[in-house]
Formats: structure tokens, sequence, C-alpha cells
DNA sequence: CATGAATGAGAGTTCATTCAT
DNA sequence: TATGAATGAACTCTCATTCAT
């Protein structure tokens, strides 16, 4: 029965380095030629399988691709939550070490995040189905919770000028979304270095300074 | 030949009906239902005219919906630019005007502006013609110069804090940008009321109050 | 005007012999290997046209062949209802009548006949569209319910034994249907001649002198 | 050696056993879905075995299908063989005799008579092993041949008028096809009851006066 | 100038079948 | 004996683009 039990073991590992590979390959080609350019075939060839036995890991390539992007979503949820729970800090601290987190959740995975974005911002959402739709818009609202959260203990204790919590939290979104977006714009006529720390930091600074009851 | 004249001009004037008759046509289905879901033959069968037809005034699908977006490009530059030269106003009047005039480029035309930044966002610019990158990229500097002018004019006149006034310029842009693609992706679920000028607008007076000299 | 009206009829033609083209050679090709295994770049080849060209003139390869065979129902339907609805003749006249307008039905187009009992009769209806299952469904309601009209003459006229026409009707269509499927299965493995008129004759015969009254 | 014939033996069992496992689960399966849209996978599933182990006892899924039908072909053919020999009847009880074993048959197992209709009826046929065709015919010759027998009994003896009783042999097998795959038809859209003893009754009693001397 | 008809090229997907284990 | 994993070959269907008229 050990034998039993290692041998499933080892197929649960093959399967999870599979899809791996899978959604490695998959992550560098949307980044490098986007969604729609992208063919299962493509994919195939860059994990090194054939084209069917992307389909013995994945239901479809919106399957595939909303896998890749749900992944890094629940992390960004986690962290965000985990800051917002955090209780040695308060709320101009978590706004410092927002900027950290930000830039670890980039540096995570650059290429999903910038992908994750592209499809908030694009046709995806609309030829995605229903129930991926929902996961990501799930897991998206939560992240918005989280930042929300911190600005509201910001206001309770004083330290933020009182505005509506919700569109700080926005706020902040944009300025996320926006800058990995602009700066990888930028980095595709220039791919020389990469400004996202300073500007996302600058970014929340000020902001900092903005709401910071006097 | 005031009659060859004639004619040339009615035949001019014909061809930028058309034209417009096409883009206008290409604007609502590329919003409805994203870039590459939208066939050349929607386009056709909305603007009442063949297939065919679209060929003749435009080199191909991508030069088409470059067009699209040039045309709104040009437009926000030029409103940039004017406003950074405009003589009656110190930087922060300037900076209160831009809330005003970027909500006037959003209403101008949303669907476009979405696309655009759709566009800078996705798939979009990597199988685009290098021509037209060009010309998209130009523009957009051009937009991000007058912005960041206007931040040095403000540090000039001792109004704002010392930063890098490109840096500044840009994070315009990317709250410009990010507010445009999440208010639109929030609408997409939920298609009640456009909280675009609210968030812009908070964002910008808190961005304003983030900088200001002492 | 008058060209405008002329061009829309040579056009209207134009797509009418097209779509026969097809028609033809999908009957041919389904005839001979069977839906299944008949692909649409069979056809096209058959009828000499692009694959895409297929799909100008059907929805899909389901829409082709439901086509083919309500053509052939409607045909059958209205003949039998024709010979249901004849004064001039009594009920044992109309039976005999029938021999030859069966086989006048399988004449006019034996291969459609014959993919129409098979579709009856296999995979076919199982995996087609409900819409589709729908008009064939009632086609062939149509049809029996003639052949029991004709029964029912026969029993009121007293000169048919009285048993249920509904059932006879089901039987008269059993015998059709079994034996255009049973003489082709027949020319199969040996396509010399053609027992289908003398099998349906004698098996109409007899079934008339077996429902003769008295 | 006792131990090596037991181990045969034993050996045998098994395979007769995931014989019969499988076969019965394509039955199932070829009946629902059809023979073209159930997979060797589904197939597997059903069988609780993976799809290689079918490959192991069929040699390919059309040697599956036959095989299916061969079986029940051949309790047929036995059946209506040792009806035709049987000696205590005359023609008439004989023919009497036949509406319950084709009953009988049909009772035997539905699901594979019907499959074997679909089969003579259909795609099927035609993309067999020449081998299996042949099978299938001399199987389905034996049967018809044991009904003209009966007939010419019933010639011989002066009870049936005088037809060719091949013909005769052919029209109680297409009433018995047609009427077991109209039944069919029927139930699938209204699968309430099952009227094929009734309707096949009918039809045989009607020949059965049809035919008779006078 | 405008078009209806046509198509080449290719996409995603499925599945019977094989093979290393 | 049995299998999970893998694949080659095909299939249906789509669409940007062209061309005769």
């Amino acid at each position: 029965m050990g034998i039993a039990e290692r041998r499933e073991r080892e197929r649960d590992l093959q399967q999870k380095i599979r899809r791996k590979q899978i959604l490695d390959a998959a992550k560098r080609l949307f980044y490098e030629k986007g969604f729609s350019a992208t063919t299962i075939e493509d994919i195939a060839q860059e994990a090194e399988l054939s084209p069917a036995a992307i389909y013995l890991y994945f239901k479809n390539k919106d399957d595939l691709y909303a896998s890749l992007n749900l992944q890094l979503l629940e992390y960004l949820s986690q962290r965000l939550e985990g800051l917002y729970r955090e209780e040695g800090l308060n709320a101009e601290e978590k706004l410092e070490t927002l900027k950290d987190l930000l830039h670890d959740v980039f540096n995570f995975d650059p290429l999903i995040l910038i992908n994750l974005f592209h499809l908030q911002a694009s046709d995806g959402l609309k030829n995605l189905s229903p129930e991926r739709t929902n996961q990501l818009n799930k897991l998206a609202a939560r992240c918005l919770r989280s930042l929300a959260n911190i600005f509201e203990q910001g206001i309770t204790e004083g330290r933020f000028i009182d505005h509506n919590p919700i569109a700080l939290g926005d706020i902040i979104w944009i300025v996320f979304t926006g800058a990995v977006l602009w700066e990888e714009s930028k980095r595709m006529t220039d791919p020389r270095k990469d400004y996202l720390k300073q500007t996302l930091d600058l970014a929340i600074d000020i902001l900092g300074r903005g709401i910071k009851a006097e």
C-alpha cells in the first residue's frame, strides 16, 4: 500500500509539474504576443507538448488563461488582507508598507500581473465565461475591500482626513493598475529600466501626504 | 476646370463622410464587443456598407482601429498643450482646470477613449504596424510633456514641492488611464452610474494637496 | 429599375443554383459514405467550392443535412395528403394507388429517401438540434395522419375490417421504411437489380387482402 | 500442470467477464448516444476500465461494435432455424409462433437489436471491415432463409397462396426491422409505452390473413 | 465607387489509438 | 494484465481579405 501511495504522490507531482510547465509557457506567450494572438499550438510547442495534451490539463484556452490570473489575484488578495489585519501597524505605516507589498506582488510574477490588468482592461472579460468573470470579480472585490479597510482604519485613527474609504481604495487600485500598464507600455518602446517602483512609491507618497489629517 | 474642382471637392467630402460612417460604426462595435471579437463584416453591416467597401477607405482592420485612436489622442494632446500654454493661470489653477479638461476629453468620446486605453493596455499595440505605434507614441509623449510642463511651472512658481516633473506628469496619466479603465470595468458588471468624474476629481485633489509646497 | 430587378432575379437564381449544387453533392456523399464519414471538405470538393463557401449557404453541417431531408419529407407528405383528399377513389383504390405513389416518391430521389430513413433510424436524430427534430417529426406525423385517414375511410366505407386506423397507417409506414432500408442494404452487397417495387407491391397487396372486410 | 490448466481456465474466465463488461457498457452507450457519438473513453469509463484496456479485448471500435451485433444475430438466426425445423407445427401455427419469437428476441436484448438495425440501416456497414460485413450478412441470410422456408412449407401444405417464399420472408424481415426502428423512433419523442408487440402482432396477423389460401 | 461571392489560412477542439511503465 | 499520459490526424467552423462585375 505504501507503494500505491507513493505512486499516487508521484503521479500528482507529475501532473502539477505539467500544469506548471503549460502555465509557464502560456504566461510567456500571452505576455509576448497577447492572448488572442497566442495559439494553443504555440503554447504546446513552448511547453514541448502536443496541442492535444494541453486539453488534458485545461478545459480550453479561456480556462488556461483564467487559471493564470486567478492564481495571482488570489495571492494579491491574501497579501492585502494580511496587511489590513496586521495588528502592530497604524494606517500610515500600513500605507507605507503597501508600497513594498505592491512591488512584491509585481515582482512575484510581473508577466501574470500585466496579463491580469490587460484582462481587466480589455476584450477578455467580455468573452469570458460568466463563471470565470465571477471568480475574478470576487477576488478583485476582496482586494478593494482590504484597501478600503486600511483607509477606514486611518480615518478612525484620525490620521487621514475623512473621505469615502471605498473611493480611496479605488484610487490606490487605479494607481497600481495604471502604473503597471503604463510602465509596461513604456518598456515596450524602450525596454531599458523599470521605473515602476519609483513611480508607484512617489504616487503613494503624494497620495499619503494628500490625505494626511493636517 | 471649375467643374473638375467642384467634382473633386464633392468627392473629398463624400470620402470624409464615408470614413466617418465607418469609424463611427467601428467605434460602437469595438466598444461593445471588443476589438478582436468585432469582425469586418460586423462593421460593414453597422455602417450599411459591404465588407469590401471598408477596404476602400482603410488599409486593413488595424489601420481602422488606429485611425480611431489617433483622432482622439490628437484632441487630448491639443487640449493639454492648450492648458499648459494658458497664460492667465498659475500651476495650481491649471491642476484644478485639468480635472474638467480630462472629464471633457472623456465625454468628448468615451468610447474611443476607453478603446485607446485598451489599446495601450493590450494585445493591440503588439500587433500594430511600427508606423502606427510610432504615431501613437509620439502623440502620447506630447501629452505627457504638457503635463510635465505644468508641474514644472508649479515647481518654478514655488507652489509645488520639488519632484521630478516628468514623474508627476506620468502619475496624472496613470491616474487618468487607470480610472477610465477601472470605472469602465466596474460598469461592465454594474452598468448603473458613472463615478469617473468623482473618482478622478478626488484623486487629483488629493494629489494636488500632496504636492503643495509646505 | 428594370435593370435592378433583373440583377436581383439573376442573383437569386445563382443562389438557388449554388444551393442545389451543394445539396446534390452532399446527397451523393452522404449516400455513399454516410453522414458522419462525410466531411465538409468532401462536400466542398464535390461541389467544386471551398469549404468556407458551404457556410455561405448553410449554417452548418446539420443544417445542410436537415435541408436535404425536409425537402423530400415535405414532398412525401403532400403526395399522401393529396391521395387522401382524392375524391374519386374509394379506399381500396387508394391503397392500390399508394403502391405507385410510394414508388414515385422513392424514384423522385432515392438517395435522399434512404438518407431520410437512415436519419430516422440512427444516431442522427439524437444529435440534431431540437428545432430540426421538431420539423422532421411534424412532417412525419402529417404523413402518418394521411395514411391513417385513408384506412379510416376504408373502414367507414365498410371495405376494411375494423382495426385502429392509426396502427394501420403505422404499418404502412413501417413497411415502406423497412423495405427501402432492406432493399438498399441488399443492394450494398449485390448492386444488381432493384426489387423495391416488387417487394413493396407484394407487401401492400397482401396487407390489402389481409384487411379486406369479410 | 493441473495448476497450469486451472490458471488457464481462470484466465479465460476473466477474459470473458471483461469482454462482457465492456460489451455491456458499450451496448448501453451506443443505444443512448448512438455509435459515432460514443467515444472509447466513454465506454472505458462506463466499464470502469482504462481506454487502453479496451484494446486488449477488441481490435478497435468497429470490432467492438460488430461483436455486439453478431452476438444477437446469432441468437435470432438460431431461434428462427429452430422454429422452421419444429416438427409438430404447421406453417400457420409457425407464423403465429413467430409473433412471440420476434418479441422474445426483442426482449432478449432490445438495445442490441435496435443497434443491429441501426447498423444495417446506417453509416456503420459502409465503414466496417469486409470480414465483419460478411459475417453479418451470412447470419442475416440464414435468418431470411429460415423465414422463407416457413413460407415454403405453408405453400407446400396448401395453406398459403403461392407467392415467392423468399419475398415473403423478406417482408417479415422488413416488418420486423421497420417496426423496431419506428417504435424506437417514436419512443424517442414520447418515451411512454411500448407498442412494438401490438404493432408487430397486428402486422403479422394481417399478413397472415393476406396470404391464407382462401 | 461599390459589392456579393469566394477563399486561404488557420483556429480551437476531439478522439481513436499507442506506449512506457 | 492494466493504465495514465500522450499524440497525430482530422474535423468543423471563422474571418480578414480579394476580385470579377
